[in-house]
RNA sequence: GGCGGCGUGGCCGAGUGGUUUAGGCAAGGGCCUGCAAAGCCCUGCACAGCGGUUCGAUUCCGCUCGCCGCCUCCA
């Protein structure tokens, strides 16, 4: 079985699924109040290809990814605007499910918004109220983060010096009985959206919706919750703490992706206003230059993603889109069993992609100096990894090519077979110009 | 201040106590080709610095320097 590194035993551990076969996965997605960022970008792939392959090993996978589609960027863009909150969040989860598909991520099984959750969120607060978790302070109810034995467990910090180091907002000094705690209800204010509470009208704070909705889909005892390292700390160990005081079990295991820092080295955050947008950049290159390049860096490192590194791994691209169209009569014959064994091997270990990737480029090589029957099961075993396994669907079809590119292409060859190399370097040289790689081969011009 | 991570050849980016190399991109040489393209073969005395452990360290330990993350919204 899969192992991975657990964020709150602090060390690689294999996933023991609590149901035989199958696997279930709660992933905190995006708040929905602007356009994805690289990070969104890479956190996606990385949980996208754990899904893929843990399929692809044979389990039952229930993936499971939440929206946030209510919190305070929504409103204060909402306001900006003049428009609902609701018509905000529902724009820009188009754009996201727009550019989930882009980057060939896989939709999850279940979409749970935090809006279709309030009602199960107010009965939760009013448990950890009821049981002295939770309290009533002046705008809002909060969670007394003391009251958990082990808080600061995922950020991996006692709970003194966490509270030693924490700033307070303005607003919430007044409120909070301890610089830890943190808001499960905010009271609306005049104007802003609310729903009922036995508390007053309001809406619910970020960290309640995810331990609802994921114990709501997956049940208690799910194998598996993961997101950005950012999220360790405070989120994730909020929920978890929400999740203990209401005595649950949670999620049996917690896995974090490593953040993209920009050229200098500097996490792309919100904050500091380095983000860059996705979608600029899936238009300037190919959608699957980004899906290799995240797999080419281990999950968990910081990852550098600028214009130099994706033109680079464009080339990479290449080179196995032309593999691919000239092996495409291979893709299902029987895989390399050998070559299989050896990327289930590297992705169990901590899905170690970027050895899965370069096993990938060394059966490329392998199988273009191997024997015909050898050759169609790496080449298979190419498809399998790469396309089956990993998310990264090669071109096997050359692009349609006008008839009147052909027609220039069939003169070429006239004029090859007169040996008048004038006329045939003519043609090539005006075919490139029109962005064509025109080759020969045996069966004489080709163009791509 | 507390907790933690990283520093690899022109670039990106893996990995390991010692026989032979990650991989990709770029570069140089060769083969192939009419010339190319694609492909194949070959080429880079890389592991921040200083000590220590060891028969032997890039890999383990310590220190120094540098960079970064979390403790605050964030994927």
């Amino acid at each position: 079985m899969l192992s991975l590194f657990d964020t709150a035993l602090g060390y690689v551990t294999e996933l023991e699924p609590s149901r035989p076969g199958k696997f279930s996965i709660y992933v905190c997605g995006p708040t929905v109040s602007g356009d994805p960022h690289l990070g969104h970008g890479r956190f996606t792939v990385v949980w996208d290809v754990l899904r893929r392959y843990l399929t692809w090993r044979g389990l039952d996978v229930r993936f499971v990814s939440n929206v946030t589609d209510i919190e305070d960027k929504i409103i204060v863009r909402a306001q900006a605007e003049g428009l609902p909150p609701e018509e905000v969040a529902s724009r820009y989860e188009g754009v996201w499910w727009q550019t989930m598909s882009r980057l060939g991520v896989i939709r999850p099984d279940e979409t749970p918004h935090a809006t279709g959750w309030v009602p199960e969120m107010v009965d939760l607060i009013g448990r950890l109220v009821d049981s002295g978790h939770a309290y009533l302070a002046g705008d809002g109810v909060y969670f007394a983060a003391e009251t958990v034995d082990d808080y600061g467990l995922l950020a991996r910090q006692p709970l003194d010096t966490l509270r030693a180091g924490a700033r307070l907002e303005a607003s919430e000094a007044a409120s909070k009985r301890s610089p830890v705690d943190f808001v499960l209800w905010k009271l609306a204010k005049p104007g802003e959206p609310s729903w009922p509470s036995p508390w007053g009208p309001g809406r619910p704070g970020w960290h309640t919706e995810c331990v609802v909705m994921s114990l709501g889909l997956l049940g208690e005892d799910f194998d598996l919750h993961t997101g950005g390292l950012d999220l360790s700390f405070p989120h994730h160990e909020n929920e978890r703490a929400q999740a203990k005081a209401d005595g649950k079990r949670f999620t049996r295991h917690w896995a974090h992706n490593g953040m993209i820092v920009d050229e200098g080295g500097e996490k792309m955050s919100k904050s500091v206003g380095n983000t860059l947008s996705l979608l600029d950049l899936l238009d300037a290159y190919d959608p699957r230059a980004f899906r290799l390049q995240v797999l080419q860096a281990h999950y968990r490192s910081p990852m550098a993603v600028g214009a130099g590194t994706l033109e680079s791994t464009a080339g990479a691209l290449e080179r196995l889109d032309v593999f691919a169209r000239e092996y495409a009569y291979a893709y299902t014959a029987r895989p390399d069993q050998d070559a299989l064994a050896k990327f289930r091997g590297f992705m169990d270990d901590d899905l170690d992609t970027p050895k899965a990737v370069a096993l990938g480029f060394d059966l490329v090589k392998r199988a273009r100096s191997a024997r015909a029957d050898e050759a169609s099961a790496l080449a298979s075993a190419v498809f399998d990894i790469f396309e089956r396994a990993l998310g990264l669907v090669l071109n096997r079809e050359a692009r349609a090519v006008p008839d009147a590119v052909l027609r220039r292409a069939a003169e070429r060859d006239e004029a090859r077979a007169r040996r008048d190399w004038g006329a045939a370097d003519a043609i090539r040289d005006e075919l490139k110009a029109q962005g064509w790689t025109v080759e020969d081969g045996p069966s004489g011009t080709t163009v791509r």
